[in-house]
DNA sequence: TCTGGGGTCCTAGGACCC
DNA sequence: TCTGGGGTCCTAGGACCC
């Protein structure tokens, strides 16, 4: 059997753990650039707030409820999930992280009389550990212990726990879910398959392997098996390593000069060199992108990206802006908004693989030492403290995080003042 | 003023090779 | 009527996830 562990509104829950005057009033948490509604509590929930909403066009809504809006803190939300994947662990012997907030558990092989007792130990430890409310859902395959999860939600809200056994347990939460509330199934295949007269999961699994294959590939087959209750995912205990690592942000505002689109694919640039060296490995191809703003008709639109080798894969912040900015001068034209700008690092491999080159003339032990040390000291006294000249100063591209909460948990600068 | 960011996998089609 | 066949590699696009 499978559990799937899963936090409920997560961001929205980590806001409420340090305000917890919250509990019980609408909370939501905005994307980057304070963009759109990615975290939806339940009272918001019940106000009309959907997710991705576009902020600007809720402002009435959020007025009228006296909805409490939250910037999204990676950091802060980072740092409750690692303690909530630290709790929930202690479970099973084996668990694969999914996302930051969800978390597969395998009890094969484990004496368990009553798994609705155990899910309901989960719940408990983990908002008494963490704070953070959590449901369980259990069955034989990982979709299926998905989809029990969102049954728990949905229908045993004060318990938070469903497990699903016997083929008639199948058939009920296969019956209550529709087909686009399946792992696995997005909105495309949703409205093909409701187009054929397909509604629930149910429905979908009496749909002839053949069609599944031929419509929806062998991804589709696969989530049909799971949904029979044949486990076909298989699990991933170890994270494999990334095969590509992207930064891309949306600027606060549009921009038309090129200086400070510079300054924003260096920093980006900066950002992905960081996440190699976090992972212990170096990319030998970039590719850099920018474009305008889509939703702006009155502007002429512009996108472009290109992509480059790196003779030696590298980790080197100065190195991987060096080829950043070279793509973007063949890519960047004058006279347009631009709205967004991206870097992406493939190819990656493990450090100590990289093959260096005859006429590569790098000091590359030197440039280590200088990384290391840059490393250290945005460690301690936070990230860009010491950064390379390219990056500019002033931040022009910076986005809007106008209702950003605290680092709790991770600045000592930034702790919780309790009076008593 | 204003619409996220970061990933994965699969497939089809073109280029190229013998 | 009909224009070789079979393989690999790469890319773009589409689907999905949180």
């Amino acid at each position: 059997m499978i559990a799937l562990v899963d936090c409920n509104n997560f961001y929205a829950s980590c806001e409420r753990v340090f305000q917890p005057k919250l509990e019980g009033k609408p909370v939501i948490v905005l994307s980057n650039n304070d963009g759109c509604a990615i975290a939806i509590s339940d009272e918001a929930k019940a106000v009309g707030i959907k997710m991705g909403a576009p902020a600007f066009m809720m402002e009435d809504i959020i007025k009228q409820h006296k909805v409490n809006v939250f910037s999204s803190n990676y950091v802060l939300y980072g740092d409750l999930s690692k303690r909530v994947m630290d709790t929930v662990g202690t479970f099973a012997s084996r668990m694969e992280i999914y996302s930051i907030d969800e978390t597969f558990l395998d009890f094969d092989g484990m004496e368990l009389h009553d798994l609705t007792k155990v899910g309901t130990a989960i719940k408990k430890t983990v908002k008494q550990n963490v704070g953070i409310p959590v449901s369980v859902g259990i069955a034989p395959s990982k979709t299926l212990a998905k989809l029990a999860n969102r049954f728990a939600k949905k229908t045993k809200k004060q318990i938070g726990v469903h497990v699903v056994k016997t083929e008639d347990d199948i058939k009920e939460i296969l019956k209550f879910a529709e087909v686009k509330d399946v792992w696995g199934i997005g909105a495309q295949h949703a409205k093909r398959l409701n187009d054929i007269g397909v509604k629930t999961a149910y429905e979908f699994t009496q749909l002839p392997d053949e069609w599944v294959r031929k419509n929806m590939s062998v991804v589709g087959l696969r989530t049909l098996k799971e949904l029979r209750g044949t486990p076909c995912i298989e699990w991933e205990f170890m994270p494999p390593r990334k095969k590509g690592i992207c930064t891309s942000r949306s600027f606060g505002k549009l921009i038309n000069d090129k200086k400070t689109v510079e300054e924003a694919v260096s920093s980006f640039a900066a950002n992905c060199a960081l996440k190699l060296r976090k992972d212990n490995s170096c990319a030998s191809s970039i590719q850099v992108f920018i474009n305008t703003n889509q939703f702006r008709p009155q502007d002429k639109q512009y996108y472009r990206s290109i992509k480059m080798q790196i003779p030696v894969a590298t980790n080197s912040t100065s190195e991987i802006i060096h080829y950043a900015l070279k793509g973007l001068n063949i890519i960047y034209t004058e006279g347009y908004n631009f709205m967004k700008a991206g870097v992406v690092v493939t190819e990656i491999v493990p450090h100590q693989n990289v093959q260096v080159g005859i006429f590569d003339d790098i000091n590359r032990t030197k440039n280590s030492m200088v990384m290391k040390t840059l490393d250290k000291i945005n460690n301690i006294y936070g990230k860009d403290m010491v950064r390379i000249a390219a990056q500019g100063y002033e931040k022009k591209f910076r986005m809007r995080a106008q209702m950003l909460s605290q680092c709790y948990t991770t600045r000592f600068d930034q702790l919780l003042t309790i009076k008593i």
